[in-house]
DNA sequence: TTCGCCTGTGTTAGCGCTACCATCTGCACA
DNA sequence: TGTGCAGATGGTAGCGCTAACACAGGCGAA
């Protein structure tokens, strides 16, 4: 007797699967399967009538038991170091849709500096983490992705790297983006424009001022060093380098700061000195992040698509993790996204007068 | 010939299985899985040896099947109409890590008001979502409630609701928080103090209010009507109600913002009318989101902490399904987590001399 | 002793899906 | 007519884990 009679439901919420998908449409399991993967070689027709019983079930494939089947189980780490909240929300949430659509679990660390980031990567190496998505400014460090290379780790950044890197990376071309802003300023009829620089330390604060040399030169207006401040990066930092602009004997009449911390510590100076934006002073900034238009005057800015980035980033990193997987050596690929100039209201033509200086 | 010879190993990545720990600690997988699920029944010397194995051959449980065959596949859907990043960003991380210790697929999604919001809980219900986690200022709306509650779905709200809502939540004590602020700056010597006041629309905008008022009345202090501005926690709106209580023919010398944008607003406004902050004026905030830290001076706050609420809220939630699912009645949840005041820089005990009139 | 019952462990049968074949059909070509 | 081949479909055996039971041994109660 130790037989059985173990026909136990163990179904606990009669969920729709694939069998009874196959019964309604008289198809075996396998062909619903290959349906709903597109694979190629279906009939038409069958496709059609499956898809007919699909909708009529409202059968939804069951993820667990898909990525157990497929052994494709993957987790794939976004690490981040500077938690400017703005910019992590949205690429939280690219990177969640893209993770789930991509049947890849997402799991987001935080780490402390290179050094805490390199033994955050190899716990989570260890916790059976397959492949690291990287956020600024943790894309700049060589060291990491030197560990990554070495490891032969899949890594995707986002933000621009070291030419040379030998490391996939999603970006969106910061130089011809700060050019594009400096010439839209030119537009606009100013001519003393001031650049608020980011951290000298990361690499994308070089681009984004050769963008800005790069649209003056063009335009034939010489470049003045005293008209471009170093900046951080920070809101206090930009309080400090606005403050050394708008305490020149002739002030510009524009201001382009590297990110939107630093033009919205820009305008705060200016009103300080009682100095009108965008009536008196333009003022621009970089990122649109949500500072830029909680501020008021609201902030003309370069949009960078973060959250599109972060998506594509994420489906980049999976499509490299089942390449490495396969055995194939490991391709590194560079996605130039676009981005777009959103005009708001710290920008206006220059006053029409002399500018004049600074009431003390 | 029809039998088969299919011993195809199916493997691809000689995962670390079950299996393979009970071999080497001498045990069935089944006592092995009891060790992983930290069940009581199991001898303590077995949990060693196994725990020993399982070190010894750095396994770690392969999630997809876990929830196959506990049938434990649940997927939670956060939902959220304002995108105050700072925010979001922060639930998110709370939510994401919550979901992925509790085996559950986090969805997150935005909708646009209430009409949207409606539609988008019909969708993702359809789409095999068995609980939601609602964040402000959606937890407001009596018709979302009510339309969850009938169609008994397990929800969690972050936020105060309306006396009455029986739907779980996770919350601090608002009224409590503001008013302890309201302490803290009559403790600094501050009696003249203005307070902005969030969205009247939203439930806890009047929390915060009593609360001030709470902390006024048993000081003995008189509450003035001309003291209290309405705002909409915006910082546009911000600047208007502050730029209200700074043309008053007495100003505050203190003023407490009912989130940090409108905070933030009242810095600029103060600043635009001379006004040192926080040498004449004292300004205080709600909230802790990163613009607190962002603007300078520093805002002192008070912190609410979102990724824990988050984390308990995903926490409940799933439970709460769990409980559903095994046919319990939904019991419904207050969690009330505790807030702290962040003394920064732009609070100070009162100048000493008589407030001045505003300089015109 | 016999019965129940508890505790710790093993056995078996899936969870829902897909990889890997096998098979069946039709059709071109010799 | 047979052979080869491609395309469409089906059958079967798992993926790694756990629910639900089976069962051995110990112990107190009848």
């Amino acid at each position: 007797m130790g037989k059985s009679r173990q026909a136990v439901a163990r179904r606990h919420h009669a969920q729709v699967t694939i069998s009874d998908v196959a019964v309604l449409a008289g198809f075996s399991p396998m062909t619903v399967s290959r349906v709903i993967n597109s694979e190629s070689n279906v009939r038409d027709s069958t496709r059609a009538v499956v898809n007919g019983a699909i909708r009529k079930l409202g059968y939804s494939p069951n993820r667990a038991a898909r990525s157990l089947a497929s052994a494709s189980q993957m987790q794939v780490c976004l690490l981040y170091a500077n938690p400017s909240s703005t910019y992590l929300s949205a690429t939280l949430l690219g990177a969640l849709e893209q993770a789930r659509e991509n049947d890849t679990q997402l799991v987001v660390a935080e780490c402390d500096g290179e050094a805490d980031a390199e033994r955050t990567i190899k716990d989570q190496l260890k916790g059976g983490i397959s492949g690291f998505l990287l956020v600024p400014p943790l894309a700049d460090s060589h060291d990491l992705l030197n560990l990554l290379k070495e490891r032969d780790v899949p890594t995707v950044t986002m933000g621009p790297q070291l030419v040379g890197e030998r490391i996939s990376s999603v970006i969106i071309d910061d130089r011809s983006a700060a050019r594009t802003m400096t010439e839209y300023l030119i537009g606009l009829g100013h001519r003393r424009i001031g650049f608020i620089t980011g951290n000298p330390k990361y690499l994308v604060s070089k681009v984004r001022k050769s963008g800005y040399r790069d649209a003056l030169e063009a335009a034939g207006i010489k470049w003045r060093p005293e008209l471009v401040a170093t900046g951080r990066f920070s809101y206090r930092s930009g309080l400090d380098a606005a403050d050394r602009l708008l305490t020149l004997p002739e002030i510009p009449t524009a201001i382009f700061a590297s990110n939107d911390e630093m033009a919205a510590a820009t305008i705060s100076v200016a009103h300080r000195h009682q100095i009108d934006v965008p009536g008196e002073l333009t003022v621009t900034g970089f990122d649109d992040t949500l500072l830029a238009t909680t501020v008021w005057p609201e902030i003309t800015t370069i949009r960078q698509p973060i959250s599109d980035m972060s998506h594509a980033a994420i489906d980049l990193l999976t499509r490299s993790i089942r390449a490495s997987r396969a055995g194939g050596a490991t391709e590194c690929e560079h996605l130039t996204l676009d981005y777009s100039l959103i005009e708001r209201e710290s920008s206006a033509p220059p006053a029409r007068r002399v500018p004049r200086d600074r009431i003390t």
